[in-house]
DNA sequence: ATCAAAAATGTAACCGTTTACAAAAATTAA
DNA sequence: TTAATTTTTGTAAACGGTTACATTTTTGAT
């Protein structure tokens, strides 16, 4: 392995010159730089990044805790990070968490030990608190998961307001008896996106019915057998908003079964705009979160504290989009 | 940062025992040990990893170079790389190329650079002679793509075989008129499953026709497309084999707009088993590849070469699934 | 030609561990 | 009790860069 020390000896310059020919190129002569030059050149020197990362302390490594690889709304996230990332010279160290927590405590030891510069975390289930402690110490980001009142930087949607546009969107295609497929209510963004329902439910004068919601899990199977549930109580809904598309799907799915035609039969508005709601039958009407933005916006926002800059504003709110194609129908016959 | 010296201070030690007790404490006193731990653990010190990582003169980290992280099909592989890599210690960099070879030759610099222990491809662009010699001087495994005649470590399915034994079930079923929608022909994914496609035609005695055969690119929108052309032609097929799920499902997209069902009028098999394929409707028959495995496998092999390790077999080809749904139909009427 | 100021280069300490080797302490055999 | 052996601990030299500071060289003004 050839090193610094090397070319030094060969360039017949001391070390410290080679280094800042490599750094700080304005300020050696550019007789020598060009000699130094050629000679790492000749001799194929590489500098040794653990000696330089353990001098400088810093790895220009980022980590990404997430709950699962595989699903597309947070690899579509940690698109964005790495773009940005690679941008700046760093690179993502991927933390897979397998949803469990203890994998999440496990991630945060590789910042103490100083084994990352940052971290970004694409949902987290570890007390609000030590995430807290962990943010004043170390640079760190939330995506997707904003945490009411602790102030830890963070980049997320407004579940509430894209959920509320979603349903109105039915609302105004005259639908009155609109259900709610949730997912696990113990999560932020399920009961955002719950409450996003009530809202337009409530502000359109609709009889807000316990019936019509039914809490699912995120998954297509979920999004079938609540479909049937609520197909079988008493006024049964014309209208579905489900909170991911995947359980959109399911519903789609089991309406299906049941001979009803979507949209005809029964609209249906799913969350997420993954790959496959444009492609299913019927094409799934959506709300799009921007996931590459919402990566590199994390980035940038992590650059800022790993660099030490000032942040006039740490927590930033993505708009999202509705995407509406043909599963939630066009207006309902005899309404205006 | 507390460090090991401050350590061995305070346990009245010497730094050299402090480390011992870190990594081979069976050679210190037991009472020695417990007074470091207790200091260590008062101090609630870390072990620095830059330092040691230098020193060690490893970084215990693997680079996994990907086309794309969105594509369920990398992400079910890194999920298995991941894995397996955490089970030993290492972590996962994720190095996206975006599928331009310059990223390829830059992320190799990490590598050479001795930012990473080793290097797992999943679909290369570069230069195979380049790849080999590589191969030589660093630990490196190739996922999924198996390079003909270089002897560089792999994991891969056998795409022929898989694609045959797909195709077969398609004869067996009653077919005789039977299409493929190709992937880009300039990869060697595409031509196996276009030879495993020939070679189940041939065997059988089926007259194998050109116009049969249409080249797409992997997308949605090129199973749809080259659909279309396949059921303009004369003689239209009465089966469709594509090179991926996502073509199979543009293809019965197409389909279905033509007014023909599937499978009852036309069948159709992929290749991936994406999530997507069994929530399609109809549900896809698919090639299933063991992504998870592919990954383990792959780490695995490229743990033997970190550790130096004589390896009997380098050359993996791990077995695919036909995992048989909806949309290839059953038993064709008139044939036995 | 001389000297002060600026630019270029060199010297050497330092970053925090690991580990070969030396030294000291404990154990065992006689 | 003593010497030989084994176990435990300490000392100090790496590892390969970066950088503060010292020194030398160059430049420019007089």
């Amino acid at each position: 392995m050839v090193k610094m020390r090397d070319v030094a000896k060969i360039a017949n310059v001391s070390v410290a010159t080679v280094s800042r020919v490599l750094h700080n190129p304005e300020t050696v002569k550019e007789a020598t730089r060009n000699k130094v030059l050629n000679v790492i050149d000749e001799l194929n020197y590489k500098p040794n990044m653990l000696a330089r990362q353990f001098r400088r302390n810093e790895t220009n490594i980022i980590l990404v805790v997430v709950p699962s690889i595989t699903n597309t709304v947070f690899s579509g996230i940690i698109e964005g990070i790495e773009y940005e990332a690679a941008n700046h010279g760093y690179r993502v160290l991927l933390g897979n968490t397998n949803r469990k927590v203890e994998n999440e405590y496990d991630l945060v030891e590789l910042l103490k030990k100083k084994q990352t510069d940052g971290m970004i975390l694409l949902s987290e289930r570890m007390d609000s608190n030590y995430i807290k402690s962990l943010s004043e110490e170390y640079p760190l980001v939330l995506a997707t998961a904003y945490i009411e009142g602790l102030k830890v930087p963070s980049v997320s949607i407004d579940n509430v307001s894209s959920s509320r546009e979603a349903v109105e969107h039915l609302v105004k295609l005259g639908h009155k008896e609109i259900a709610h497929i949730t997912g696990p209510l113990q999560f932020a963004i399920s009961k955002g996106r719950y409450n996003g329902y009530r809202q337009a439910v409530m502000q359109n004068n609709i009889e807000f019915r316990n019936m019509l919601v039914q809490e699912g899990d995120f998954t297509f199977e979920s999004g079938y057998n609540q479909m049937l549930k609520l197909m079988a109580i008493e006024k049964a809904p014309t209208a579905i908003f489900a909170a991911n598309d995947e359980m959109a799907m399911g519903a789609v799915k089991a309406a299906k079964e049941l001979g009803l035609d979507v949209p005809r039969d029964i609209a249906v508005v799913g969350f997420d705009n993954i790959t496959f709601s444009s492609k299913f039958d019927p094409a799934i009407t959506t709300v799009a979160q921007p996931l590459f933005e919402m990566g590199q916006k994390s980035m940038k926002l992590l650059l800022q504290q790993i660099q030490g800059k000032p942040m006039l504003k740490s927590q930033y709110i993505l708009d999202c989009d509705l995407i509406v194609r043909d599963s939630c129908g066009g207006k309902r016959k005899g309404n205006e």
